[in-house]
DNA sequence: CTCCATTTGGAATGATCGTTCCATAATTGG
DNA sequence: CCAATTATGGAACGATCATTCCAAATGGAG
């Protein structure tokens, strides 16, 4: 075996999560992922396919590394709430950086059946995460016994997603404070 | 004066509107936009001027239509807190139906004055709306007085777009409804 | 050093993009 | 009926799109 070194397709896939990030699937040319990926254009057709198939690659790694990112916050607590209160402290922090979950579900609605299956398979290990530290919290006293833990999931999802939307659209950190803050506080 | 029937501009807008709301600004093209306005290309460029200001002023008359929709909610309860309860429930009514004002803040970040502008302007009078309402709420002994006003406003103005990207993530209308009464709950 | 698998980027392809030109159709006031 | 005005859509333009072809460069294995 003789060859020239090999790229690396982890990095590169970062790069193109940068850009389809920012630009969304249709803002994203095939010159911006090539500059952005580091890697030559005929790499990415022969390693990923098409722009499509590299769109799915790159909203499947975003969605485990975030639902890692997000879990190993959830576990950094003690108790319950401080687990969700974590993971949503760490939304805020990054909420500078634009969401591909949240850009793809935006962009192409419920019409993509790549990115659906991704999607449940993705938020159903999140949502399960979440309800486990929701009934810890409702053991420990923090939470209201009476709240669904999967509503309460649920609603947590969907504030992490509008922290995001509201840090796109140019919010400051203690604004996305306070909506975490807020979130929290239907909890109680 | 003598000319053929002419077109109604109005209407022409709202085809716009469809069209940019399902598919994104990169995502339209003119040919999809002409379909849909039911107007001749000339017509579309002599009117508008290009697809960027066609996409300004189909977001904002989208903003203009969506903050009165929002405000006559506000004002159809006779409690602050039925006023905001009725502009939830229309969103969770309407989410099927993507949200231009979500979909341009995703797309473009803040990174387009001409956006900016309309946000800002629409943004500051929607806010203004729901904090007078969550000031009667607290009046009348519904919210917790303890609360910022003005946070609670953008509080609830951000899980209106988690509704809308639940929403058009395929969630069905119960899950939405769930949505909106955890957000009210964390008024309480 | 040689070979060969592999990466690379310029060039080409055909499609589609936004936009403009222009000839035609339509409509209404005179 | 005529004239004036406006809307229309096919054709054309140059730019860019995603994608493919191909020749040149690379660098480790033998």
């Amino acid at each position: 075996m003789a060859r020239p070194r090999e790229f690396d397709t982890d990095a590169a896939l970062d790069g193109a999560i940068d850009v389809f990030s920012e630009h969304g699937f249709e803002g994203s040319s095939a010159q911006m992922l090539v500059d952005a990926m580091g890697i030559g254009r005929q790499s990415l057709y022969a390693t990923f396919g098409d722009k499509w198939q590299l769109y799915c690659a790159a909203v499947h790694r975003y969605g485990l590394d975030e639902c890692t990112r997000h879990v190993d916050a959830l576990r950094s607590g003690a108790r319950g709430i401080d687990g969700i209160d974590a993971m949503l402290r760490r939304v805020v922090e990054t909420a500078d950086q634009p969401c591909l979950g949240v850009g793809s579900t935006y962009e192409f609605g419920a019409s993509r059946p790549d990115l659906e299956k991704i999607k449940t398979l993705l938020g159903k290990s999140l949502r399960g995460a979440i309800m486990a530290r929701v009934q810890d919290g409702q053991r420990e006293g923090d939470i209201a016994p009476s709240l669904d833990a999967e509503a309460t999931a649920d609603f947590l999802i969907a504030n992490i997603a509008s922290i995001r939307v509201a840090g796109r659209g140019g919010a400051d950190r203690a604004a996305l404070a306070s909506l975490a803050e807020m979130a929290l506080r239907a909890l109680r």
